[in-house]
DNA sequence: ATCTAGTTTAACCAATTGGGCAAAAATAAT
DNA sequence: ATTATTTTTGCCCAATTGGTTAAACTAGAT
């Protein structure tokens, strides 16, 4: 902490209105609390980003990228996805594990402004990097590893979506969980195996 | 509409209100743009519901119920799950399509106001509703119509996850398959048949 | 030491927002 | 027809919000 110290203002910011943005959202945010988490006047957040609206582009993009970058990385793996789903089934659930509450940011944000998608496309090169991953299915489906009547980019979807839902859902599945005293960190932990398996059943020749 | 004249201001109100709450979330609602929509003074929103909060619960109560409602109803079918899968997949894809911005409306509202899932649960019986669709999957797994080794909470959350996430996941993927000249909608399509294949394949004996 | 450029603050502002109130209008009861 | 009750409206209000501004502070250059 003692090196935080030297952190400047501008990033104090960045990363206050981080944490008050993913809590609270964009139209639940207040400036003033962004100040007050940062410990700097109010009047500095329009010095440095202009408008709330600016200063939410940037933090949004800022973390989105981060958080797109790393799960493009963990498909660079040594050999097909298929023998390795496993493996980066599990960094997924790491990943989304250490963000609970970004994926129902990430999507409610983009709903309420789908310009959103359109930046972050530009700034990364989001459907290239997903057309990879499809390529590297296709390879797979002609090499006779994956059943050849699957559509990959359901198959992509299909894992996603098994992936991410359960942090969307959190609130609803945590309450009905604990009405037959169940917990829904367990839950969350059984599913990091079972989702390889329920995926593999469906795609293997 | 002769006959929607004869509504009274508490319905116009209500359905106004939902339309309001359901594109812009709670937060994004304004009181004057629900009364616009709703052609009476801003002064009988309070008259009839007090206060914003109020109204919100009111109606987002109502719309999850009607909603709840129709997903448990179809799961009243003769014969096992298993074998009626593709048929109620569609009624749920037919059911979600109906109702395109509510999954990321409803996900949104009760991560910020977990209170709400407890009121819902409360006027409808979910956990119970829950409760007997696993019930009936245990059944076909003790009938060995299921894979004995599939865990049925795992299940429903998957078969919900696949059928869900895509309408949640909608401006990104929308923006994605557009930049390969793909469509959305015909996407979502291809799945109704595509997610029971998917579900069945990894769950059959 | 003082000048200069960038940084930070306190105080302020206009616009918006949820909400309240008293009068008016409509409806029902006598 | 008149009274009582409910519904609806116009108008107002205090609080909040994003944003501005001018002054004060800081640190490096001369």
């Amino acid at each position: 902490m003692a090196i935080d110290k030297e952190i400047n203002a501008e990033q104090k910011i960045i990363e206050a209105a981080a944490d008050i943005f993913e809590e609270k959202g964009f139209e639940g945010a207040r400036m003033q609390q962004i100040a007050d988490k940062a410990g700097i006047n109010k009047a500095l957040l329009h010095y440095y980003f202009r408008s709330k609206d600016l200063l939410f582009e940037k933090v949004f993009l800022n973390i989105a990228s981060k958080i797109f970058l790393k799960f493009f990385k963990s498909f660079n793996i040594e050999g097909s996805i298929f023998e390795n789903i496993e493996t980066f089934l599990q960094l997924h659930q790491d990943l989304l594990y250490e963000n609970r509450k970004l994926p129902i940011f990430f999507f409610n944000e983009i709903t309420r402004n789908p310009d959103l998608i359109r930046k972050l496309m530009l700034k990364l090169e989001v459907s290239n990097s997903f057309q990879l991953i499809l390529k590297q299915f296709e390879k797979e489906k002609r090499d006779g590893i994956i059943r050849h009547d699957v559509e990959v980019s359901h198959l992509l979807v299909n894992i996603i979506s098994l992936s991410v839902f359960p942090y969307i859902g959190r609130p609803i599945i945590k309450e009905i969980m604990e009405e037959f005293d169940l917990n829904y960190d367990t839950f969350l932990n059984e599913r990091r195996s079972m989702i390889a398996q329920f995926v593999i059943n469906s795609i293997k020749v």
